[in-house]
DNA sequence: TTTCTTTTTTAGAAGAATTCTAATCTATTG
DNA sequence: CAATAGATTAGAATTCTTCTAAAAAAGAAA
């Protein structure tokens, strides 16, 4: 890992007020060093295994949790076996190809939402989420 | 449960070539005697326990997939930890209350998606799913 | 009906993903 | 460096869901 690559993950780290020990700054590695990704715990903790780091899975939860709440990941719901953490946080949707279970980001300015109804009563949007579920073409 | 209830609800079942056992009229009934309805697993299960039908958790989760397959029944992915049921099996999408984990339907036609961007190569689309995820507003 | 076959139900075990516990370790601060 | 707040961990526990294999019920045939 290059220097500069390190401290600018550290950086990252401590602006979301999280201690940049060697298991987050290998987990922000993993992360956000290869493009946006879009990554299940047990996904994420297998490429740790395999780079040689040493991390428990309760860490791999607990610091997945903490990135997505300081606004570092986000999670996107598309199966109910699984969650999936997406490290592109910019407002976008989704392509999920079903059979393969792997995620596809669409350009939030790609597709449009229109005439969202009124809300109910006293509440606020959190967001709004487009899945466009896909599979293969059988012929 | 009126009789011409009890027939239509049969013919729904046979018309799916699902025999109207005591356990599935029981379940028909529940889901789809009182309008649409959103409904996990756990919450059917105790409703029938109420509703004084005996009938296990297992039969519960074989139902819901087996009305699931036949087009009686549609999943809705909102959250990682449970699974909802939808009785409402037309086009349409949802408001999600987070705090709540209630689901509200969204007319097809009160809300529009535009310019989905062309398909990876070699898929088609299986459903265009779109989650108003909101909150009450905190004052 | 009676018999045969197929489907359904079930209790409980098993499985998978995730969270919890509480002990140990590490980073940061004074 | 010492104190302390925060982080990590193994393994147990929890939750939701699926599986198993045996018993029960439904439908078909005679």
């Amino acid at each position: 890992m290059s220097q500069s690559e390190l401290v600018v993950l550290e950086k990252k780290l401590r602006d979301a007020q999280l201690r940049p020990t060697k298991q987050r700054l290998a987990l922000a590695r993993l992360l956000y060093s290869r493009g946006n990704r879009h990554i299940t715990a047990e996904r994420l903790h297998s490429e740790a295994m395999d780079a040689g780091v040493a991390i428990s899975l309760a860490t791999i939860y607990n610091n997945l949790h903490q990135f997505t709440a300081s606004g570092l990941l986000r999670e996107v719901v598309v199966d109910s076996s699984r969650s999936y953490f997406d490290t592109n946080i910019t407002p976008h949707h989704h392509f999920f190809h079903e059979q393969s279970g792997t995620l596809e980001d669409i350009a939030k300015n790609d597709l449009k939402v229109d005439n969202i109804p009124s809300l109910p009563q006293g509440t606020e949007i959190s967001s709004v989420d487009v899945i466009v579920r896909i599979n293969s073409i059988r012929r």
